[in-house]
DNA sequence: ACCTGAACACCGTTCAAGT
DNA sequence: ACCTGAACACCGTTCAAGT
């Protein structure tokens, strides 16, 4: 198609820039400026920067919720999802040292106005409900209570590894390493 | 001591403001008012943003290391010396919903001047040799190099955990969940 | 030695005005 | 329906000027 949609346009750039520099550094002069408008024209998209950060989490969490899905329709192998799931926040680290965009919200949590932070409680939920339906995969004596905290441990580890291989500089190796290092230990099966 | 050193009142007012709202947030106006001084006074005793968070990243990982060595020398003890450093982090949480310096600094790595980069290096760095040294206490068979992998993915796990917690507003009974379910993985000793 | 007011180019937001 | 320029109060930074 060669309509040019400028809303998502503008979603494309602001995506990109939260996921590298964060909500806060986040410029509506900047977004204008690759768009090929004015500032202000932004505001007329999307009134604030919080409804705009509010659409680019909503939009995230549904495409993860989507490639979650078809990865567990691929392959009902414990291992393939789960380096499914770790292979998808190692891809922001390798795109130019990305963080996930609901992790790198989350640091700025309280500079978020209530609609983002309730796209962000949907992504963690998104997340830990199918890491639950994978570990499920595995048949094992554990209680529901048991497995629904391994979930929410895995998924605040590996978003742990990833800020802390953002932090060295984008370390995809170190990333790797303690990925390898969770299955090692038997956080991640 | 009544002596007032205005140095330090910008640097306490400026690491509170940073843990909780992180470096972009930050505000050379905001401390000022807080301290009682116009903004112009705080470029004199830090030039930058950049010099003013080297200098609390160093003094924040100055005080950790100090923390970390007094708990080793109280207690040999494994599991008494990880509640120690999981304990820094939860510590943190519970004073306003308030983040590690340097995990909140992590999530900006990209804006950060170089030497506050280097800072961040060094945070982790301390805190992974001494993880090391804690692991150490152990017998076992293991290498050197697999106990330095353990030992990272230790710190990533730990910040990762109060990073989901914060983003869940200040969840400590989820972050404590999760710590727990890193032990009984066995990620934590 | 320490502080200040004023200026500069940035920021999100608003709004009347244009097509 | 979509865009714009101008204004507002913010921001870090600089600098000449004050004590």
């Amino acid at each position: 198609v060669t309509t040019i949609d400028t809303r998502q346009t503008i979603m494309n750039a602001a995506r990109a820039m939260v996921q590298y520099r964060g909500y806060n550094a986040l410029s509506f002069r900047e977004i204008a400026k690759e768009v090929g408008v004015k500032s202000a024209s932004i505001h007329y998209h999307f009134p604030t920067k919080g409804d705009l950060a509010t659409a680019l989490a909503r939009r995230y969490t549904d495409d993860l919720a989507a490639y979650l899905d078809g990865l567990l329709s691929a392959s009902q192998d414990v291992h393939d999802c789960i380096d499914g799931f770790t292979g998808f926040f190692r891809g922001a680290l390798l795109k130019d040292n990305r963080m996930c965009l609901c992790g790198i919200l989350a640091a700025e949590h309280v500079d978020l106005p209530t609609d983002v932070r309730a796209e962000l409680e949907r992504f963690t939920q998104v997340c830990v409900r199918w890491l639950v339906k994978v570990l499920s995969l595995k048949k094992s004596a554990k209680g529901k209570a048991v497995v629904q905290r391994q979930a929410l441990a895995i998924f605040a580890a590996v978003e742990g590894a990833q800020l802390v291989a953002r932090s060295r500089g984008g370390d995809v190796a170190g990333f790797d390493q303690t990925i390898e290092a969770y299955r090692t230990a038997g956080l991640l099966p």
